[in-house]
DNA sequence: GAGGTGTAGTTTGTATACAAAACTGTAATC
DNA sequence: GATTACAGTTTTGTATACAAACTACACCTC
């Protein structure tokens, strides 16, 4: 997300099966798909691995792929999970903050990404001001990648990949609604973990997912009022 | 896990990563990987595409792939994501337990994995019953996925897959210790699913996980004892 | 001597080509 | 009429071959 760690191909096609261009269910042949994103089925194919264990793809042996049913059913204990893994994620990265401050020692990455970091906060701030709300989503994405990454353990960012591969699919519009108000959230996180105090970083970013969540289902409900 | 769903060479790559026969760290050249397993190094490379996407493998473009870091650091939060995860598919499986029961559809793939289960449950007993307590890993494994396919929840497969990988990374060798008595614990969650009850069936899986966790720092410390 | 530059060699990325399995529709049989 | 057997087609799986990028070490410049 952050990079360029991910495979050029597999990117696109996540983001078309997240935009729905691949419908949940729909065949994906790999010579199609080829053609499509224009390389050859060895890439094709490699994506669809990635995706697969991603969850967004099922494969069967000489039968194909298809895109994985949308997750729709499982929104509440993805999100439960969620604020699991990114308070893991906030407390983490506190107690990091709170070692380097102790120690001097420079760490560069650290800097790095806490550069970035404020260039997020900062560009989402100018994309409020400027009513750019439809920036919002990746900029939101971006900053929750880069705490994980702050965490500095490759369990939670993979993790994260997968369970926000899934939340994304549910509600990226979401974020065009509620990001206004939500957004000044995500410095109240940083300033947890900048001052190194974990217990609230992690109690700071569990209420952010949690009013996330109960935004994603007032939404749903307004949509769908009577589905259940 | 269960069936064939693991491409061959993936599942074995995986298996030595946990097994430490390659270790974290460790460059994984491709064409060293393709004579070792025998095969080309196509299969190879969709292999460790799927192995990076759940982080037990590193690449970057051009530079190739090593094996990830161990997930020590990170035991108690994956437990913690663990607990909140399996909740849910004990849960979600009690729930179709009781769709079930109340419609007399009959589900086929139900009646398959429960048999499985049944099958599963039976073979540890076994496996206690004349002290092989080493089966009991590979065993209590296939119980947890069965589980989680009988919630019907591809996403919470994915996760499982993903987490579980890295738990078992850390403590496979716990399971020969604290197997026979965790054991007849799965009869329990069973019991409970096959009854219907959403919220017993969370509460007693999420109990199991826990006391895995407790036995899981239980034996570090033994191992360890001063390495705080 | 320190630092940059170039080149040889290694390793990964991708395309083409072929083999193996699955699917589909037709026809023959019960 | 339904079902099974079979062949043709389609689609995936894998090997080989070649191109592109990185790495390391020697060499040249300052």
């Amino acid at each position: 997300m952050s990079d360029s760690h991910e495979r050029e191909v597999g990117a696109r096609i996540r983001a078309d099966i997240i935009a729905g261009v691949h419908a949940p269910g729909a065949k994906l042949r790999e010579v199609a798909l080829a053609e499509q994103y224009e390389v050859s089925r060895i890439p094709i194919r490699e994506a669809l691995r990635s995706l697969e264990a991603e969850g967004l793809v099922e494969s069967r042996k000489y039968s194909g792929s298809i895109v994985a049913p949308s997750p729709v059913e499982d929104a509440e204990d993805l999100f439960e999970i969620r604020i699991v893994l990114e308070s893991a994620t906030a407390k983490r990265a506190a107690k990091r903050a709170a070692a380097l401050n102790a120690s001097d020692t420079p760490d560069g990455r650290w800097r790095e990404l806490r550069k970035e970091i404020s260039e997020i906060l900062d560009a989402g701030d100018a994309a409020i001001g400027q009513e750019r709300f439809e920036d919002l989503a990746v900029l939101n994405m971006r900053f929750h990648f880069a705490v994980a990454e702050l965490s500095g353990s490759l369990s939670f960012i993979s993790l994260l990949r997968q369970i926000s591969g899934k939340i994304e699919w549910l509600y990226s519009l979401n974020l065009m609604r509620r990001g206004p108000q939500a957004w000044p959230e995500h410095r109240e996180i940083i300033a947890a973990i900048d001052a190194g105090q974990e217990a609230k970083a992690a109690e700071v970013m569990a209420r952010h997912v949690r009013r996330s969540r109960d935004s994603y289902f007032a939404m749903m409900s307004d949509e769908h009022p009577r589905t259940t």
